[in-house]
DNA sequence: CTTGAAAAGAACTGCCT
DNA sequence: AGGCAGTTCTTTTCAAG
């Protein structure tokens, strides 16, 4: 576990606004020179804190306008039906996320398809045909809202 | 709905993997100068195909070791207990995400926490005393993988 | 930590094909 | 559309306080 100061978290919250802000106007913002900020995001980028900078596509700018979340249980579960879940899933481009889960499902999955029909299509044909795959449950997308979270 | 060629697919592809790369070295990978490649990733910038850039925080190395998701039922529904909880939900830290859902739950939730007994101090005091907050369930993540998702 | 500076590289502009 | 050449800005590294 990494331990920061007020100035790292001012710097971490204020990259999780805009990450393609430069090493000067975060400075301005925190109130740190140029290399002092620089220096503090290269040590923060090896401590693992920041694992990099990830690209925000508009799916629905994209010809994907639905977007589903699917609950599953598998049938028989073991070594075995686990890695051969998930080997399948991943030869799915539409699958955005596979989450293990604890709990009422097993695995939490994150689909985009280009319109319902499209899903349906998805669903029928590629997911309830997942090897183990027992019980499914969706929830269709309707708005969403992602925030920074804690940090420090 | 933007239409994208095969260039821009490649491009996004390419920028998924790693959204830090110059435009001169993504250039050389789509057999572009860097200028033609820096205008085309403006012009997806600007068609709203790019939303921006985002940092990849490492929850674990900050400290939030448990992650979890939850499906919510409001007990009354209506245009009014929607936007208490929606408003209620963003006092919450620890909430990443806050999705608004269709089919068995009303809302999604991904929180994190320190450890498990962070996690029921969160879910006790904060989560169940949300207005509306009927049935809640939990999956707690055990490990997760993101794609890019289907381009173009 | 700071300022100042220098070199390399990336971003951006205008012009031309 | 794309390329080339040039300008501006940022990154990255250094020295000195």
């Amino acid at each position: 576990m990494i331990e920061l100061d007020e100035t790292d978290r001012h710097l971490l919250r204020a990259l999780a606004r805009d990450a393609t802000q430069s090493a000067g106007a975060l400075g301005r913002q925190v109130g740190l020179s140029q290399p002092a900020t620089w220096r503090r995001i290269r040590r923060l980028e090896e401590a693992g804190a920041i694992r990099g900078r990830r690209l925000r596509l508009n799916a629905e700018a994209l010809g994907y306008g639905v977007t589903v979340f699917l609950g599953i249980k598998l049938g028989r579960k073991g070594q075995a039906s686990l890695a051969d879940f998930e080997r399948a899933v991943s030869a799915i481009p539409e699958v955005q996320t596979v989450e293990h889960v604890l709990g009422m499902y097993d695995f939490r999955l994150r689909v985009v398809a280009r319109d319902l029909a499209d899903f349906e299509r998805l669903l029928r044909r590629r997911i309830m045909t997942l090897p183990g795959a027992g019980e499914v449950e969706a929830n269709v997308l309707l708005s969403e809202e992602r925030r920074p979270g804690p940090i420090g």
